[in-house]
Formats: structure tokens, C-alpha cells, sequence
DNA sequence: TCTTGACCTGAAGTTCGCTCCAAGTTGTAT
DNA sequence: ATACAACTTGGAGCGAACTTCAGGTCAAGA
């Protein structure tokens, strides 16, 4: 797959890409005689693993961590699982916060839904 | 209040305290005859506020604008209302991706611990 | 063969949200 | 009066995550 077709399929930028694969999120991607990437399907179910991780936000160097130690085999599978667990706690936290954060915007919106009719109520009133 | 006893209070540096009014997030905060800020308790309720939206992700930017249609009155409060309606929506899709994420984790953190198991196991047997 | 578009690289530039620095002023305790 | 901590400003610097640029290579169609 080329990488126009990979960027398409997971609506990442290729600059994005060819990015995340120098940053070490992407380490397998071969290129033929040319030069040019072709992505195995492997790399594309990576591909689709950090876009998800990344739209939940957690930082390209965690992904990078996790993606060296998954490269080293299965003595890393402690120090892996330990990741992940820390990265879901902090999302958790992240996920509450927003929470009520939205509780707070719901309860302002009432407001000035309220003040808003009753500014309506005053002028229709002529006061 | 001085902005060293606002910065403990809501646990803010006060680099970023005179940063957020640089920004445009506090535009009341008053100077003493020494050009020593003074906050008061409508200022501190709006460095609570700005501190709880960056919090959740609200951009400056965006608390800029808010701020400024403040200072213009009540012929703002729709545009107000709007921007807390449209932000509390980006929030929703937020928590929704970060909830997705998290319940891949835990999939994901499960499927570790069961290989890990299954490892130790194996390793007890002297395979 | 020529052109054109997609690909390549390394490096520089951009945006956001702070954070730090230099150099100077103010307020307070002794 | 003197020290010294806390305050002031404007501006520079920083880390994260891209994004763009310059300059070149490659592959396919007319």
C-alpha cells in the first residue's frame, strides 16, 4: 500500500505519516527499489492503533516506549501492560474532568437560556 | 489579593496569572499606585473559571472571545450562549473518543495479563 | 522522449500555551 | 537607611506535534 493510500484510508496526513514513522511510532515500513514506502498490513494496523491512541491524546514519545519495547519481544510484556495501564488511569482522570466541565456548561447554558426569555418577556412587555 | 496569593489559591504560576491577562482572560485586574497588581474576588472567580476550561481543553482564544463579548453587555448573550453550546459539544465528542480509548485499553490491558499468566504458567512447568 | 504528478529527504517554520530571563521598581522588616 | 524579597515589564525560549519548504528522484501516460 502506498502511502497516499494509507493517508487516505485512516485520514492522516502523509507529511503525518512519514512524521510519526521518523519519530519511531512506525519502525517496519519497507520501501522498494526506489525508495518508495509500501505499507504491509501490519503497519497499517499500527497506523490505525496510534491514530487512536493519539486522538485520545497520549504523547508520541509514550507511543514511541511502547512501540521499542513491543520490538524487543515478550520479556517487555510486564513493562508494556504497566504502560497502558498507567496511560487508561490518566485518561480517566482526563475523561472526568471534561465531565464536569460539561456539567458546568450545561448548568451556564440553562442560564442564559433563562435570561435570554425573560430579556425576550421584558421587550415584548415594552419595560 | 496579591498574585502570589492568587496563584496559591488556585494553584496557577503566576507567570501563567499574568500571562492569561496579557491574553486577554482577565481584563479588570487593578494596579495599586506601584503598578502592584490587586485581584479581587469577581477577578478570582474568573481566574477559577479560566483555570477550570483550560482544564478541559477550551483553547485562549476561545475564553478570549468569551471574555470580550462579557465586556460588552447583554446584547452578547446569545453570541455568549452559542460559544458554551458549540465548546460543551466539542467537549462531548472529546470524552466519547477518550471513553472509546479507555475501553480499548482495557481490552488491550486484559489480553497482557492473561498472556502473562499463561507465561508464568508455563514457566512453573519448565517448558 | 518528455512531462507531470507522486514520491523521497533533511531541515526549517508554525502554533499553542506556557515558562523563563533581564533589568528595573516597590514594599517591608530590621 | 538598608537590605532583600516580591513585584513589574517586554521579550526570548521551550516542548509538543505537526506542517511546510527546497531540492531532488521515480514512474506512468501522451
Amino acid at each position: 500500500m502506498k502511502i497516499s493510500e494509507v493517508s487516505e484510508k485512516y485520514n492522516l496526513s502523509v507529511d503525518t505519516l512519514r512524521y510519526y514513522e521518523k519519530a519511531g511510532l512506525l519502525p517496519n515500513v519497507q520501501k522498494n527499489a526506489g525508495g518508495i514506502r509500501d505499507y504491509s498490513e501490519n503497519d497499517c494496523n499500527w497506523v490505525e492503533f496510534i491514530k487512536c491512541m493519539r486522538g485520545a491524546g497520549l504523547p508520541v514519545a509514550v507511543l514511541k516506549r511502547y512501540i521499542e519495547l513491543f520490538q524487543q519481544g515478550e520479556q517487555t510484556l510486564g513493562e508494556r501492560k504497566q504502560i497502558l495501564i498507567d496511560e487508561r488511569q490518566k485518561l480517566i482522570e482526563k475523561r472526568d474532568t471534561i465531565q464536569a466541565t460539561i456539567n458546568r456548561l450545561d448548568f451556564k447554558i440553562n442560564v442564559y437560556e433563562q435570561t435570554i426569555v425573560k430579556r425576550e418577556k421584558e421587550l415584548l412587555q415594552g419595560k
